[in-house]
Parts: structure tokens; sequence; C-alpha cells
RNA sequence: GGUGGGAUAGCUCAGCUGGUUAGAGCGCAGCACUCAUAAUGCUGAGGUCGGUGGUUCAAGUCCACCUCUCACUACCA
């Protein structure tokens, strides 16, 4: 049994995530991690909010909070989001945690002792009106390319030059408007991330089970040269920059550590909240020296994060020279698109996840964007796929192949598993294809490719119905009963077994399924082994028990549903 | 502009290192069944694999150029 991290990229403390978020993080590596703790693998999962930087700043000031008090309820928020999505997190920390702060400063400090942080100076856009400095994207101005009016400090969005902020004609502040802006000298630490290709170079070439999209991203970054990179920004809400007592550094009163390096520092701090709380070690997770070593190490995240999960958290790690783990595979996911273009938190395209629970619940919508998942390519959401998806494959095919077994069973063998029989050509079938598709369904999983083992799950409850089709118990029931129990007996274990093989995916409908089953909580687990029991999975609930009809497991989604969604959100084809 | 994806049945997508008549699900059309949320099963129709050239005995798969589209491009995260 393997010991197996898994982290998905923190989400950003500015808002409650959408469904593209949630699709693209931690929503995978839920499914994954809870398929691993099936399978019986020691996982630890660990997520936590990102609440760092400008955005949240900004955010709160909108919202008439102090940002202490604005990121506190956020964080109460996503974390409900999350508990409502049915996310399995051993942990869900906060990036503004003391134990963040505490190694963060921890970091810094070696990486300077290593000489890989040096201080430099450089130009940056201050805000008089808002009486701070503004990042390239919050100045606005006349793109010196095109005279576009409302260019952004970092690239025009009329022609699409990128572009540096002192270069704006007339610029002014994004925040509030105002045209009294300079520039000024500020002073920042850089992590000389140049000095560090060579290795990070090495062990991306070692890297395996990464999918395309992250190693070509990397590489990318790795052959245009990598520069070297400001750690620190003139914010006032974040990690204060220490000297080596540990009092603020000198010229760094008004400073702190920039959110990028900050965030991925908070896998490791907030494993270490959890090992406070649990009185587990988290060394063991983390220190290669301290029993990490066997320790398989999965992240999860979107192909904007590739880049800092791939060059500069790694500097981070392997420039301090100490023996920390570094990711073993890393799954990168494209965008959910919604109608043509992306979701958007700013401009409110889309879906968001406290929403969708007012549409749907969890499970819908955990089997459609893992059906769905972008994993080769951005993957379009329209409300009319996502209704022919749940209604066929988790109302008709999952859902109803319960409802008519066990429906059968209580008005036919009085509730009860019926035993008699002899297994006939039909059992050698199903028990075929469950011998052939439950290996491909686990080593999907292991290898996260989750649009195919959700396929394949499907693959798996279709072959019951048409196991019940050829069996066809009710046929037989008016000639010979036991014949029918049979078909009956056998579709009930079915039916056990694709509520088992549903858990990572569906649980609350799963669990609903085994409920009514009556199946203990420790015969759920997928100990199939080297899958030679599998002919007994057939007739493993012991005869005579009595089970329940479960209600309607899935509510079908209706025209009308979908019309007053599309109504709602907005989503049309244009 | 640079870089990296993607372009395959009406729709959403599979097709590893090139090799029999190009696959799945949805949708559609027939047929079967009647235990079930009018559910399920079977069968079938539907594709000059974005375009043009090339390499090869053989290309959806390799090469070149082109078109469309998406993303990334380092101070948003």
């Amino acid at each position: 049994m393997a010991r197996i991290l898994i982290t998905s990229a923190l989400p950003y403390i500015n808002g409650v995530k959408h469904l593209g978020n949630l699709a693209g993080s931690m929503l995978p590596a839920d499914v994954y991690a809870r398929a691993m703790r099936l399978l019986g693998h020691e996982v630890l999962y660990i997520c936590a909010t990102d609440e760092h930087g400008t955005p949240a700043e900004l955010a709160a000031q909108e919202a008439g909070l102090e940002v202490a008090e604005y990121c506190e309820k956020m964080h109460a928020a996503q974390k409900q989001a999350g508990a409502d999505f049915k996310m399995s997190y051993d942990y869900f920390g906060r990036s503004s945690a003391p134990s963040n702060h505490k190694l963060t400063q921890h970091f810094a400090r070696v990486l300077e002792d290593n000489d890989l942080i040096e201080e430099r100076v450089s130009q940056q856009v201050y805000s008089n009106a808002d009486g701070r400095f503004l990042p390239d994207r919050y100045v606005e101005g006349t793109c010196p390319n095109c005279a576009f009016e409302k260019a952004r400090g970092d690239q025009c969005d009329n022609c699409g030059k990128l572009l540096d902020p002192i270069d704006l004609i007339n610029p002014y502040s994004a925040v509030s408007g105002s045209h009294d802006v300079e520039v000024r000298d500020t002073n920042h630490l850089y992590l000389k991330q140049s000095e560090m290709s060579e290795k990070l170079r090495a062990w991306v070439d070692k890297a395996e089970g990464w999918p395309h999209l992250a190693t070509s991203i990397a590489y990318k970054w790795l052959d245009e040269g990598l520069r070297d990179r400001a750690i620190t920004r003139d914010l006032k809400w974040g990690i204060p920059v220490t000297d080596k007592e540990g009092n603020r550094r000198d010229g760094f009163e008004d400073k702190v550590f920039y959110v990028w390096f900050d965030a991925p520092i908070e896998y490791i701090a907030a494993t270490q909240d959890w090992a406070a709380d649990t009185g587990e070690d988290w060394e063991s997770w983390w220190r290669t020296d301290k029993g990490a070593d066997d320790v398989q190490y999965v992240q999860f995240m979107g192909k904007d994060n590739v880049a800092f999960h791939t060059l500069s958290f790694p500097t981070t790690l392997l420039g301090s020279g100490e023996p920390w783990k570094l990711v073993d595979q890393l799954k990168a996911f494209n965008w959910v698109t919604w109608y043509g273009g992306k979701f958007s938190t700013s401009q409110k395209r889309g879906v968001f996840m406290d929403q969708a629970l007012a549409i749907a619940p969890s499970d819908y919508w955990r089997w459609h964007l893992m059906a769905n998942a972008p994993e080769s390519d951005d993957a379009a959401f329209t409300w009319e796929e996502f209704q022919a998806g749940i209604n066929s494959d988790l109302a008709n095919v999952l859902g109803n192949f319960v409802n008519r077994i066990t429906k059968y069973t209580a008005s036919k063998f009085d509730g009860k598993i019926p035993d008699g029989g002899e297994t006939g050509e039909a059992e050698s079938w199903i028990v075929k294809e469950l011998q052939t598709r439950i290996p491909v369904l686990i080593d999907l999983y292991e290898r996260r490719e989750f649009r195919k083992a959700m396929a394949e799950t499907r693959a798996i409850w279709a072959a019951g119905n048409e196991y019940l089709t050829q069996a066809a118990p009710w046929s037989h029931y008016k000639m010979d009963v036991d014949q029918a129990a049979v078909g009956v007996r056998t579709g009930l274990n079915l039916a056990v077994l694709f509520g088992i093989i549903a858990q990572p995916i569906i649980p609350d409908a799963a669990a609903k399924i085994l409920d009514a089953l009556n199946i203990p909580e420790k015969n759920r687990s997928w100990g199939f082994g080297d899958f030679a029991g599998i002919p007994d999975l057939i007739d493993a609930v012991p005869r005579g028990m009595e089970i329940a009809a479960p209600d309607v497991l899935f509510a079908k989604i209706e025209d009308d549903d979908v019309a007053g969604w599309t109504e709602k959100f907005g989503g049309k084809s244009e």
C-alpha cells in the first residue's frame, strides 16, 4: 500500500469559485483521493485558501471590510462550498496561517543563505489617490501601439501587444480612476531562478506521469530562459519580510512576500496544521530524510498554475538545500468554457459553486464535470449536455438499474436476497465483462485518466442492464422461480458493486445505494486485489438478507429546468 | 509578435511508438422487452479524420506550408 500526498491548487480568496475552478483542481483531486483510499492506500489530501495579494485587498475594500476580516469570511464560505461539494480534504487550511508565515520566512532565509536571493530596485507605478503601488494590470491608459484608450499595463486588450505600464500614455489607476499616478523606485527581493535552471531541467527530464500539457509548459519556460523573479510586494496584507533575527527587514517595513511565493509553501504549512490538529506527523509526508521518500506526491491544477508548480515552487524547495519532497505526478487541466467564452469571476460569467447547488445536487455536478473533464483540451459546458448526460448516465443507466432490481425484489421476493437456482450463460457473460472492465477501471484511476474512468464506470453500469435483459428474471418467474432467483440475486449484487465503484464520483448516491442494500461500511472498499475474486462478486451479499428499495436516486432534469437556468444564467449560444 | 494545445460522425469526445472495412456516449430511425424514473436491450443510418503538398509498400497517425480556434507570455492569481 502506498502513501499518497495529494494537493489541489489553492482557490483564491476573492470569491466563491466557479465550476471551472472546481473541475480543474479540487474535484479531480478529491475523486482521485477517494479512489486511492478505496484501494487501501494511505492518503493525505491537503488544500487551503490562497489569501494574499492585491485582489484580496481590493475585494475587501469593495466589501467594506478589513482584509483579515474579509478573508476570514471568505475562507469560511469556501470551506462550506467545498463541504457542500463533498470535498474529502484531510485539511483545508489558510495561506495566512501563522504556520505559513513562519515557514515562508524560513524558506526566504535559507534561500538567501544559499545566495539565491538578492535585493534589487525596480520602477513601479504608484497611485497617490489609492495610496498603493499598482500591479501592471491595475494601471490603464492609452496604448502606445494602437491608441486604444483602455489598455491595461501588461497588455492591450485591443491590439494584443504586451506593454510596460510605464509606456502607457495618460496612465490612470484602474482601481480608483485617478490620474494622480507616478513612477517610483521600490526595492524588492529577487529569487535567482536563472541559477536554478539546470537543476530544474534535469528534474523535469526525469518527470514521469505528467500530461503533455504540463511538460510542454515547463520546457517552454526553461527554453526561453528563466528570469529572476521578485518575491516581495508593496502591500500591507501578507507575510512580513523578516531579517535573520526575525525582525522586519530594513527597508521592507511596508512590504510582504509575493502571494505566489507563499501560496505553495502553504501546502506544507497546512500539513503542519493538520498534524497539530490530529497529532499526526507532518514530516513523514514532506521531509525525505524523515520518511517522505516513499511518498507519492500528486498535484492537481489548471494550466495557468503549471509554471508556478514546475518551476517557481521547485526552485524554492531545491534551492533551500533541504530534503523537501518534490511533486512526483502533476495533473494539469485545461478550462471548462461557457458558451464559447471563459468562466469569469469578475464578469460574473458562468455558474458558481454556491449557485450550482441550488440547481442540482453535488453528485450531478461531480459526475458531469468529471465525465467531461477538460483533460485534452478546453471543454464546453452547456445546459443541454448537462441535462442529456445526467438523465442518461445517472438517472437511466445507474438509477433505473438500482430501482428496477430492488423494486422487483420487493414485489416478488419479499424484499430479501433470494436463494436457489444455478448460474448459467448470462452470469458467465457478466462475470467476463467485470473481469475485463474492473481492472481497466482501476488502471484508469491510477493513471488519473478521469474522462475514461467515468466512461468505463458507465460501461459497467450499462452492462448490468444488458445482463438483466439476458437473464430476464421476470420471464422465468412464471415457470421457474429458482431461475428467476439467480437473475435477481445477481442483479442485486451488481447494484452493490455499482454503488461501490460509484463512491469516488457520486458519494451521496453511492451511500444511498449501499445503505439501502445493507452493506456495512467495512465491505465498501475496493478490495479487488489481483482480481481473482471477481467471479464471487455476483454472489457476495448474504442470501436471505433483507434489503430496501431506495427512493428515486436521480430525479431527471426537465426541459423546463434547462429553460429556466438558461434564462437565469444567460447561457445561450450566440 | 513569440510559444504551446486543439481541429475526427448533428453534438461532446477516444484513437500509444504510421499497418485489416476509423471508434464511444448523446441525439436520430427501426425492432424487442415490460421488472423499472415511458426506463432497458438489440440493430441501423451518419465521417473525402480543417486545407494543400510531401515522405512511405502503407498516414487520422510523420514532415512542410496554410486556415480557423483556445491558452500561456513572468507585477492578476
